[in-house]
DNA sequence: AATTCATTGTACCGATCGGTACAGACAGAG
DNA sequence: CTCTGTCTGTACCGATCGGTACAATGAATT
């Protein structure tokens, strides 16, 4: 249940995802949360981060790292994006969670997520034959573009936002 | 004392914001919050957001829209945003805002801002040469980079993320 | 001095917060 | 059937939530 679980944190942010929303979300009452998990909300946000991670380790930091063909990495890397943020619709946890007063206490994973990201993306630029500095500066304007876009998605409830920054971006990366 | 109130909502989001934080920040007691704002706490949060709109207007949005030298009012833009988000150390209040729950209930405000400020920039952009279109375009990648520069640099603890994309974000835009 | 009225601190309200205790439900093993 | 150990619903905990009531304060007006 660690994805609904994951929805609330998402939509309400770690302090504001209250236990009644959790037990709403995932049908399970406080015993057997506690249960599942005995260090409360903290674990259950640090294994919902993990899982996150993993998603993006598997579906976007693997590829952007080890793709022969760079360039079809980076395109991976755009598609995987789009599909999990659900074209504009859905929220980045963890940029919610960097925001908040909850990066402190999840500065690990907060951190780790993002730096892993711009890291891989600015590998595969290098080998799709930017420069060095270039692929590392390219990186950043893109990680910063796809969270700003979601920012602006959710700002005009129009997720037509996102999927426009994403192209553009898609662009300015190389892609067709 | 709106500035303080403010410096609350921007550090622990809306539902974050107890009213002791607020006595906290504000030196003020219930008596005199309630007193002042009759409407409770999302009637300070309508008066900061009306506040930071107001500032927003007068220093970017203005100077965008009505500078003679459209460069140099673009100029002002990159100037009062670096000064207002503390080149990196400080966060976007009205971010914070669309990305949780209180997007909902201050939609107006959030939805205003983000998109006064998109169609202030296409503007002045136009007129310094780009085409309509490209101009646009180019507002929408500057406004998202701009957020999501505060999200990265808070995410890294960081400020000087953000320093490097306002940079490069300002060049895209035709800024020496 | 008496009156008025905006301002404030404090006690208090019911509701909800995150978390704990624990008794019972339940399945599998013997 | 009995025992064992994993699950789970419920009652409850002290603390805090946003908000209200109100009496005391204090400055200005008459």
């Amino acid at each position: 249940m660690l994805p609904q679980l994951g929805e609330v944190f998402r939509t309400h942010g770690y302090e504001g995802a209250s236990l009644t929303l959790i037990t709403a979300a995932t049908g399970l009452g406080k015993g057997s949360l506690y249960h599942l998990f005995p260090g409360g909300k903290a674990q259950m946000a640090k294994e919902v981060l993990a899982e996150i991670d993993q998603w993006f380790e598997r579906e976007v930091f693997a590829p952007l790292r080890d793709s022969a063909d760079a360039q079809a990495g980076i395109g991976q890397m755009f598609k995987a994006t789009d599909v999990y943020f659900r074209s504009g619709r859905r929220v980045c946890l963890v940029g919610v969670f960097a925001l908040g007063a909850a990066r402190d206490e999840f500065a690990d994973a907060v951190h780790g997520y993002f730096d892993r990201w711009r890291e891989a993306l600015a590998s595969a630029l290098e080998r799709a034959g930017h420069a060095r500095g270039e692929a590392k500066e390219l990186s950043e304007d893109i990680v910063a573009g796809i969270q700003g876009a979601l920012v602006l998605a959710r700002a005009a409830d129009d997720p037509k936002v996102f999927s426009r920054t994403l192209a553009r971006l898609k662009r300015r990366a190389g892609g067709r």
